[in-house]
Order: structure tokens, then sequence, then C-alpha cells
DNA sequence: TAGACCCAAACTTTCGAAAGTTCAACCGAG
DNA sequence: CTCGGTTGAACTTTCGAAAGTTTGGGTCTA
């Protein structure tokens, strides 16, 4: 009754845990005390250490042996190497999406444009965020560009590196305060050439794309080192009992 | 006592099971269940699931909601997409070693390869496969030769891919009975040219050493399909008590 | 004879407590 | 005042048993 369908309880914290993280309610660098996150997710330690090991291996969370877990730390250098992953894997993978990619993927691929572009950029109700639904439309998007490629190991590359990346994204606030940048005409474009099945010339902006974006998110980190590369903030442990 | 140093009692599981795998102790497609495997490695039940569960992280075990785990099966299509990603993400960290690499990697390759070439290529007490000495200083080669790629995201996919390519060679009898071919040879030509900083002439020869070997393995499960694909052989539990 | 239902055994999953280890503060000596 | 040793608490790790689920065989009915 607890629990629906084929999944585990240990998918019920593995999932949660992966939200709090994306959606930055857990702070990177953060320690994962089990007593802690068992109280707050109602589970048992054994269920939470299952889970902690999940998301290492997706690498949005550390373990140190005899030392705990915690959430991965976010460092330039990081998001370097990162951003030079993703152009080289996303765009041989985009190359070969296009190559490979039949009917059915063009028209997903437009519908997933069409979604984005009509989704709202800004969040309402905090103007300094992206809005949840355009970032969710964002990311099925890039999705659904990549979805032709028939290889599932390098999708999956793809697709892993492309969530850490998110991580980033979520960390590095006010965003948009870029002058000149046109987002919705960077992904018009890309879409434009994988319907024409112009893969070098879909690779070469998806690069830029990329590559764009880190910029953007280098010069915000710059702005608030603290949020790079430390704990800082506060004390900060999983349950604000305080 | 039990333990030394860093190293958690799960790891000691987890790397005897890896070894069982990659050794073809553990045959692909054989479930792996909790009783037995706790027993054979004097764990419990708890430490098991751990070390499994980071196996599913590598790739080498899958798992099932609700049906247990099982070592990860063999398919020729599996092969296939295995071999596309190993030849494009390898030879892309290549690229970067060859440019990124200092003197010290230098002298760290041509040792390995010196190691590589003095080691036997067949195994004394068993023709029919490959020595463990030549297996290891394979991969140490070929790790060596990636090793001066500065970006460690690049550098890990490319060794986890690696990896699970032993997967297939450990289950590709009789191997060597190519005609006409030089691994030595193969193997010289690849450091000339990393020596040389040809990058592109690296790549291209890291390319047709993946796929030469690649085409080497699908034949050899043409001629065995019952080790590809299926559990076959046996019943074989974990423990043959039999 | 074929198909569906039911039962039992084995296995996976989950849990809470005990044991071992690390970290940090406190105390005493130089 | 500083440094080394010691003690204590909190946390990670490990374990074995109980609970829930799936699978396979067996039986009954159409």
């Amino acid at each position: 009754m607890t629990k629906s369908g084929g999944a585990t309880r240990t998918d019920g914290i593995h999932q949660a845990l992966r939200a709090d993280i994306l959606t930055g309610r857990l702070v990177p660098g953060d320690r994962l005390k089990f007593p802690d996150l068992a109280d707050r997710y109602q589970v048992s330690v054994g269920a939470t250490r299952e889970a902690l090991t999940r998301l290492v291996a997706e690498g949005l969370v550390v373990a140190r042996p005899r030392q705990g877990y915690l959430v991965r730390p976010l460092s330039h250098q990081d998001l370097a190497e990162l951003t030079q992953a993703r152009a080289e894997v996303e765009s041989l993978v985009l190359g070969l999406s296009v190559r490979e990619g039949d009917t059915r993927w063009e028209a997903d691929t437009v519908a997933a444009h069409h979604l984005l572009e009509r989704a709202p950029y800004r969040d309402p109700a905090d103007p300094d965020h992206l809005s949840d639904e355009w970032v969710q439309a964002h990311a099925a998007f890039h999705h659904a560009l990549l979805a032709g490629c028939r290889n599932q190991r390098l999708l999956d590359a793809a697709r892993s590196l492309r969530q850490e990346a998110e991580l980033y994204r979520q960390w590095s606030v006010s965003l948009g305060n870029e002058p000149g940048r046109d987002v919705a005409a960077e992904h018009r474009a890309l879409l434009d050439a994988v319907l024409a099945r112009d893969a070098g010339r879909a690779q070469e902006l998806l690069r830029d794309h990329i590559a764009h974006t880190a910029r953007l998110l280098i010069s915000c980190a710059s702005d608030q080192p603290n949020q790079v590369g430390g704990a800082s903030a506060s004390r900060s442990s999983v349950t604000n009992t305080s």
C-alpha cells in the first residue's frame, strides 16, 4: 500500500534525494548524515544507505570511507571539465542522432521545441530563478535532440553529463542577466539544423550553446565565490531543527 | 584487524565480485542470489547488497526490482554499441592526451609499453587463453596512453567503457586465431604516433585497433552462440554445491 | 487435453540495534 | 601560552531476523 507498482522503497528516497539536490534544498558540500536523512524521509538507515550509494554512482554525491557522504562540491575546475566533456560527448551523440534519427524522432523533437517555446522563462513567483516548467521543457528538448542516437551507451553518457550540469545551473542564481543573448533563437537554430539533417552545423551550434551557458555560469560563480568550492553559508544540517 | 587502512568490508566483496566476473568465474546472465553470495564471501546480506549496487553502477551487473541481480548478459548488439562508444570516446581522450600530456606521461607510456612487449602473450598453463600477465600489461598500456588527458571525467568514461569490453574479451575463448594480425606491431605503431605527438594518426590507429579486436570477438561469438545472449551452459548457481 | 487458479517455498527487501571508528573538545604538562 | 595526550560523543558500518513479494509446481475445472 505504501508503494505502487514495481517501485521499491529505496527508489522513493533515491528520487526524493535527487530532487532535493537538483532543486537546491540540499547544499553542495554539506554532509548527509544517516540519522537525519532517515528521520526526514521516514525510512530506515539501510534504505538511506543504498539510495546514497546510487547517487554516488550518478555523480551527485561523493563518499569518503568512514567519513560519510556529502553532496558533490562544486568547483571552477570541475565546471570547466564538465563543460568540455559535455561539448565533446553531446555533439558526438547529436551527430549520430541527426544521421540515424527517423521521422518519429523528428516529430518528437519538434514537439519538445514547441513546448519549450511556450514555457515561461522566469518563475512568476521568484523572478530571479528560472521557472520549473521551463527547466523541465529545456531538459526534454535537449533530450529529444539526442534521442535519435541508437547507441544506448553513448546516449546514457550524454544524459548523465547533462544532469550533472543541471546542478551547476541550479546554484548559479540570478540567471538571465546576460546582455545580447537570445536563448530561444539558439534553440530554434538548433532545431532548424537538425531538421535539415545538417549534422555539422547542428554540432557546431550545440557546442556554442554549451560553451555559452558555461561562460555565464562561471561569471556568476565569480560573483559569489561562497557558493562554489565550500560548504560555507551555514552549518546547515539536513534538518533545520533550529 | 579484519581490514587494513581505509578499506571497508563492503569494498572487499565488491572487488572480489568484480574480479570473479571479469575472470569468468561468474557467467553472464546468471542470477546472483544473496544467500549464496553471503555464504561464499563470508559477509552478511547487507554488505552483499551494497556491493551489487556498486557493480550495477559500473555496468557489470544489472538489477531488476523484486527480481534480484544478475551478471550483465552479453549480446551482439551490445558489443556493437560498446565498440562504437569505445572508438569514439577513447580516440577523443587519446587526442587530448597527446596534446596535453607532459614528459612524465611520455615516460610512463614508454614504460608500460616495455612491460607489454615483454609479457608472454599466451598462458603457458592454458594456451587457449591469454595470460593474466599480458592482459594486465595490456590494460595498463592503454590506460597509460590515455592518462595524459587532464579531464578526469572523460578519462573515467573511457576507462569505464574499456573495463566493460574486458568482459567480452574474457568470454570469447580461443583467441589469437586471427590470421595476419600483429597486435604487438599495432601497439608499437600507437606508441610511435603518440611520442611523435601526432594526434590524428594516433586516433586513427586506436580506432582501427578497437575495431579490429571487436571484429575478432564477433566472429568468435558467432562460433559459440551459447556464450552470447543467454545463461545456457548450466544452471550454475554461484556455489557449485552439487 | 488445455487453461486457470491456488499454494508453498525461496528469495528480496526492510528494519532496528550492536559494534567499531572517527572527530572534537577538554585537560594537563612543558 | 602552546602543544600533546586523553576522553567522550556522534556517526558510520555491520549484522541477523522478520515481513512482503515473486516464481514455479500442482491441482482442479471446462
